[in-house]
RNA sequence: GGCGCGUUGGCGGAGCAGUUACGCAGCGGUCUGCAAAACCGCGUAGACGGGUGCAACUCCCGUACGUGCCUCCA
């Protein structure tokens, strides 16, 4: 069974197969570094995570990278507006750079509490000016731009399959019909590619608009013109300058088809002539509480949010993964609490770990046949099942099922190895940190956990019972079972 | 106005033309020193109306409702 995977290029879902044998180049849109994310944009990173632990654990060697947008992204895509970073500075009476910094920090935080892998190249925009630069260059070079009073654009009639991308009927687009048109765009999408800083002002982030990509004569050049890039102009010049022109795998939101992707796509073919990504992957957006997420709307949950309700990052994690990455997601508190003991459950089962290392005494004495042995055709499952299009709810089904199975036998006869395997390779794909949230108890408690066994065969039940609170103060919680006690953490 | 998507049991959420998805929550029972867990069982899901099939939640058409994009947003 090979790795499908939806391409929105074709609108079909498609078996994946990279240009080069093992390796894959994948690029993923990344933030914009104004404010917090929302839990939004988090399920976008945490699917994208998911899809790269799946190319790994299939064997390819993965080269990903990640832009931070911290220049050029506009409060309208449409070139109107002012840019998101200058208006958080001034919101937060910093500058722009500054606030760029803090919020990735604030990013790659989260993205660790996340247990989100970190790209092999996160790249800032403001870092690749020159090769945006040499992008808009060549684009001039190639015909393909034009320049009015306010910034240098792309000609999106140079580039016949313009609409293609996002199968959009442009005439019938209402485009500006809710703001104001820049008048002297040539088409309404036609994009900007670099923008003057507006005259007499001053931007915390500028850059010296070479002459030779102005449509002026050298005489005419009195004092330097600064500027700064258009929003879609970073992807394609980061991505190529760090992965070639052409990609394997290009990630970003459902909301990009229609102008960032699309862009990027004009942009990088035109300048290149060559496919710029073989499959655009696109998930589709989270609602919360059944309305779409908007800034207006003001539930935009941070993960700080999260966690100040009383709830964990691999909380979050699991919510998100229990819908796969192309339906439309709706999250609330209460399914989050579902999704939390679901995680909760699971932890319990990779803690029971610990109680069969402790027990085997005899541990060659019993075959295999003889063992509750997870068998490694469920990672195989696991993994088919991610295969499917990164069906992530079924994969977690089938954790299910194998898990599930543990807590009705005899702890003795589970196959301690056969879980670990089993728990490794659920991490490894789906990053819940099954192992390393569920470390054995120390030796004190398991000490308790004998003399409580005494005083229950002693029928010596209040001391039983004083010694289970001391437990549970120690936040360990006994249970007794037919084959015996077994713990788990509160 | 244009283009698109969705509608599954209390909630979340998959696959599949004919066999229990799965999870969370709930109810009843067994077990049990108590508690919890576990186990067994229950609630008889597939918006509505047609159509094609031996057979439709699963394919096709229509209707209703919801929702997304064409401003911002993963």
């Amino acid at each position: 069974m090979p790795l499908r995977i939806y391409n929105t290029a074709s609108r079909k879902l498609e078996i994946f197969s990279p240009a080069t044998d093992k390796s894959v180049s994948l690029y993923t849109c990344g933030p914009t570094v104004y404010d917090y994310p929302h839990i939004g944009n988090w399920a976008s990173f945490i699917y994208w995570d998911t899809l790269v632990r799946v190319l790994k654990f299939s064997g390819y060697n993965v080269t990903r990278v990640m832009n931070l947008t911290d220049v050029g992204h506009l409060v309208s895509d449409a070139d109107d507006g002012e840019d998101k970073l200058e208006k958080g500075a001034r919101r937060e009476g910093k500058s722009a750079w500054e606030i760029a910094d803090f919020y990735i920090a604030d990013f790659k935080s989260g993205m660790k509490s996340l247990n989100l892998i970190q790209p092999e190249y996160l790249a800032r925009a403001t870092d690749y000016i020159p090769q945006q630069l040499e992008l808009i260059r060549q684009l001039k070079a190639g015909g393909y731009t034009y320049q009015i009073s306010d910034g240098i654009y792309f000609d999106t009639s140079k580039f016949s399959r313009y609409s293609d991308f996002a199968r959009l009927d442009l005439k019938s687009q209402k485009a500006g019909a809710r703001v104001k048109l820049n008048t002297e765009k040539h088409r309404p999408w036609d994009f900007a590619l670099w923008k003057f800083t507006e005259p007499g002002k001053k931007r915390d982030m500028e850059w010296e608009t070479p002459i030779d990509i102005l449509a002026i004569k050298p005489e005419q050049y009195s004092n330097p013109i600064m500027g700064f890039p258009g929003w879609h102009l970073e992807c394609s010049a980061i991505a190529m300058s760090l992965l070639g022109k052409t990609i394997d795998i290009h990630t970003g939101g459902i909301d990009h088809i229609p102008i960032h992707h699309t862009n990027e796509i004009a942009q990088s073919e035109s300048a290149t002539k060559q496919p710029f990504a073989h499959y655009w992957l696109h998930n589709n957006h989270l609602k919360i509480n059944n309305s779409k997420v908007s800034k207006s709307l003001g539930n935009g949950y941070t993960l700080q949010d999260i966690e100040s309700h009383g709830f964990s990052p691999m909380d979050l994690r699991m919510f998100i993964l229990q819908s796969q990455y192309t339906s439309e997601g709706n999250f609330t508190f209460d399914n989050l609490v579902a999704a939390k003991n679901r995680l909760n459950n699971w932890q319990n089962y990779a803690a029971l770990r610990h109680q069969i290392h402790d027990r085997l005494t005899d541990d060659a004495s019993k075959t295999d046949l003889e063992k509750f042995v997870v068998s490694t055709a469920t990672i195989g499952a696991i993994r088919d099942a991610l295969w499917q299009n990164l069906n992530t709810p079924k994969a977690l089904s089938i954790i299910d099922d194998a898990l599930s199975g543990l807590e009705e036998v005899d702890l003795d006869t589970i196959s301690w190895s056969s879980l670990n395997q089993l728990l490794e390779a659920a991490d490894e794909l789906l990053g819940l940190q099954l192992l390393s949230s569920t470390p054995d108890i120390d030796d004190e408690a398991k000490q308790l956990i004998i003399r409580r066994e005494r005083a229950r065969e002693a029928k010596d039940w209040p001391q039983s019972d004083t010694l289970r609170d001391q437990l549970l103060k120690m936040n360990v919680v006994v249970k007794d079972t037919s084959h015996g006690p077994v713990w788990s953490r509160q």
